[in-house]
DNA sequence: ACAGCAGGTGCGTTTTTTGCATCGCTCAGC
DNA sequence: GCTGAGCGATGCAAAAAACGCACCTGCTGT
């Protein structure tokens, strides 16, 4: 879009930290670069930059620009994605911030079942921990979100939600397998594999062991839920995650068996986008399809709890 | 802004229906406007006009646009407002959309109250029956509207809301002057001087005539309060309409008593703006300051009623 | 049949944007 | 305390984009 181009180029000044470098990026001399900031800056009625001796960087009217910069593409995108889809093929692409235990099996698998109905569709998959998700969402760089016990909740517009309860996961010939559910004392006298503080299955696990008194000392701690459901093959180990991150069908010689929620309390999995926000279509489509896979889940969860 | 340009133009063609009258207006040859609608919408990846034999129409991808560019505008204006705020005289525009009602005290004196305050920003007030209001705020014609008896609701924020009975009007002499509160029949069979149907005090003095199974014969039907205020000086006549546009300090000769609640129920007059739009700090400010104003009253009326 | 008005186009002219060379300034490193 | 590298700013000529003019085709109402 040529009559973007300005906006574009301030981005890159501001991505580069100074004119010359953003020149060099953008195929520009830097007289012409700087030339269209400073046009910029008098039609705008304010300068957006301030300049230091070692470049360029946003002043507090540049930041509040670059937000209405942020948003009028992404505006213009969901237009875009409007007029393709009603003009016949459905296009465009989905951006989604998401917690780890979503990318073994869930995603994937939702993923790819939109993309079956739609291949003009792309997709992009940020693993984002619960905090970032939602900076994610608010500077417009994800569509969508689907995280485990977001934290703040302010500008996040929640579209389903679904508890989990916190899964134990072991090698399938351990003892702990003959339960349906575990309670917090059969883990925690074993060796345990978990994930470190940052990780909301963490959080439930220390507001469980502060409940009943008892204390959370991991053998391995990791920030990889990849390397714990691993971990437990190689050594006779509990690992701690959610159950969306699990599929003893998938991964053999893995058991999981779900903590009773007196000792943890169930965690919540939030698909959300940001408030107020209108979605492309793609990105629009996507989230209703991943709703009614979460509540489908959590009907069946339900169902096998009974 | 050099870059909203073309945003403009096409703004132009769609008011004047041709490439050429808008061409005129812009004071642009036909030519040169056509090459950059064409050049748009190579840009853009599909038409947005339709090509009629009498001109040019948007097709659905095009009024999708116009949402896009107005949105668009008004952000920036948002942005370039918050940047004057922040360098520290406040300048602006504030659109409002109202009711005939608020036009003879109310508006006038807020306005000026906040221009006292910030004489660097400017207004404009759009008269709008209470329908009309509501597409002004969709279609960002205007940031506020205050609006009695508003008829949908849907996109619209209410931000205050103050009840509102009717009032009869009349010369200070009459007999009506004597009571405190009026009751429907008084009015009934005095000479009548109504607003016409499109107006909520007509409406809710159609449901009170209804529910007491009265009937409304209007001797004069206008659409000009200031007509109705003014003609009962004429002849002893009584005009209806709400307590806000009325004063009587202000207007030698006439006097205004409520009908009672239990004819005529209370209208409600509200302030309202585009449901999730985020509004320029002129606008918003204003907005704060009307809705104080309105709560002050509500409590004033109260006070009286009692 | 024709006048009137619509959008589209070829081409020379005007305006805007760009590249190059260069200036003045700041600051890290010797 | 000097120096050189890096920064933004600017004068000027070349390149690119936008523009105005004249003219085309197509449709419509009379």
């Amino acid at each position: 879009m040529r009559y973007l181009m300005t906006f574009e180029l301030i981005e890159a000044v501001v991505r580069a930290g100074s004119i010359r470098k953003a020149a060099e990026d953008a195929n520009l001399t830097a007289s012409a670069l700087n030339r269209r900031i400073q046009n910029f800056e008098q039609e705008f009625g304010w300068p957006i930059f301030e300049r230091l001796p070692r470049g360029m960087r946003l002043n507090p009217a540049g930041e509040l620009l670059m937000q209405h910069i942020r948003l009028q593409r992404t505006d213009l995108a969901r237009v875009q994605s409007h007029v393709a889809d009603l003009s016949g093929e459905r296009r465009g692409h989905v951006s989604i911030a998401c917690s780890q235990a979503l990318l073994p099996y869930f995603l994937p698998e939702q993923i790819a079942i939109y993309r079956a109905e739609h291949p003009g569709v792309t997709f992009s998959v940020n693993v984002r921990d619960r905090a970032q998700a939602e900076r994610d969402l608010a500077s417009y760089n994800s569509d969508l979100a689907l995280v485990f016990e977001p934290v703040h909740l302010v500008e996040f517009e929640v579209l389903s939600a679904l508890p989990q309860a916190v899964h134990a996961v072991f090698r399938s010939d351990s003892p702990l397998a003959e339960k349906s559910t575990l309670r917090l004392r059969d883990c925690l006298n074993q060796k345990l594999v978990l994930p470190s503080s940052a990780f909301g299955v963490r959080h439930l696990l220390e507001i469980g062991a502060r409940r009943t008194g008892q204390k959370i000392m991991p053998m391995v701690e990791t920030e990889s839920f990849d390397l714990i459901r691993h971990y437990v093959t190689q050594e006779n180990a509990v690992g701690l995650q959610i159950a969306i991150g699990l599929d003893a069908t998938k991964q053999q010689g893995i058991a999981h068996r779900p903590l009773s929620e007196r000792d943890v309390p169930f965690g919540r999995l939030l698909l959300g986008q940001l408030k107020g926000r209108a979605l492309p279509v793609a990105s629009s489509k996507f989230g209703q399809q991943l709703a009614m896979a979460l509540e489908k889940r959590a009907e069946a969860e339900q169902h096998a709890a009974r």
